[in-house]
DNA sequence: AACAAATTGTAGTTTAGTTACAAAAATAAG
DNA sequence: CTTATTTTTGTAACTAAACTACAATTTGTT
C-alpha cells in the first residue's frame, strides 16, 4: 500500500460515510429539490430512502443523495423523469461498484 | 492525474460529504453516544455542531462525527473528558488539513 | 380538447430535537 | 471518609421537522 492510499485510509472511514445518512429537509437543501418531489420521486421508485418502518422518518445516504443529483441533471438536459431514472440506473451499478471498491482499498488490512 | 485518482474524483464528490450533516439522533445512533451527552460535550466546547441560530436544531457533519468517535476512544482508554478533548484537538488539525488537500487533490481540473 | 405525467399544496398528526431546570454518579483532593 | 469537582443522566414543556393522505394544479402528448 502506497503513501496515498495510507493517507486516504486514516482521512477516510468509509463505514462512517455510508452510516451518514440525511433527512428530507438536509437533501433538500443541499440539492435544491423540494421535499414534496424527492418524496413523489420515491414513491415513483426513483430511489429508494432508508426509512425502514412505516411511521418512520426517512434517511438517505450519500449515493441516494448522488443520485438525486444525477437525476436532476437529466431532466434540466431536457429528459423525462422515467427516461433519467432508466439512464441514472445504469450510472449508478458503476458508481455503486466503485464505491465498493473504495471500500475495500480503504478498508483492508495493510499489505 | 492517474487513473486511481480520476476514479476517485468520479466516486468521492468533497463538497457533497461536507454538506451530509446529520441530526443528533443519527450521530447517537452511529456513534453509540446518547443524545443527552452529545449535547453536554458542546455546552464543554469538546464539539462544534453547525446549529446556527438558537432554537434550531443541531446538524453534525463528518469530521464533527470523526472527533466524537475519537474522544470516545480515549474516555475508555482512560483519560479524562478534558484531556480527551485535548489530545483529540491535535489529531484533528492534522485531520482536517488532510480533508482540506483531499478536497482540492480531488476536486482540481484535470493537469 | 382530452389524457397522462409531473409537480405542488396543505391539514392534521407523529417523530425528533430544544432548553432549562435538577439530580445522580464518578473521580479527585483534603 | 468527607468534601468538592467533573461528568453523566433525567425529564417536563415546547418547537421544529417530517409523515400521510387526501386533492389540485401545471406541463407535456396525442
Amino acid at each position: 500500500m502506497n503513501e496515498k492510499d495510507q493517507n486516504l485510509k486514516a482521512l477516510l472511514d468509509v463505514d462512517l460515510l455510508k452510516k451518514l445518512v440525511v433527512g428530507i429537509g438536509e437533501v433538500s437543501k443541499i440539492t435544491g429539490i423540494p421535499t414534496r418531489k424527492i418524496r413523489y420521486w420515491e414513491e415513483k421508485g426513483a430511489i429508494q430512502s432508508e426509512s425502514g418502518a412505516e411511521g418512520s422518518t426517512r434517511r438517505y445516504n450519500y449515493l441516494n443523495v448522488k443520485k438525486m443529483l444525477l437525476i436532476q441533471e437529466m431532466i434540466d438536459e431536457g429528459f423525462t423523469l422515467d427516461a433519467a431514472i432508466k439512464k441514472v440506473e445504469k450510472r449508478m451499478v458503476t458508481l455503486n461498484e466503485a464505491f465498493r471498491k473504495l471500500a475495500d482499498t480503504v478498508q483492508d488490512t495493510d499489505e
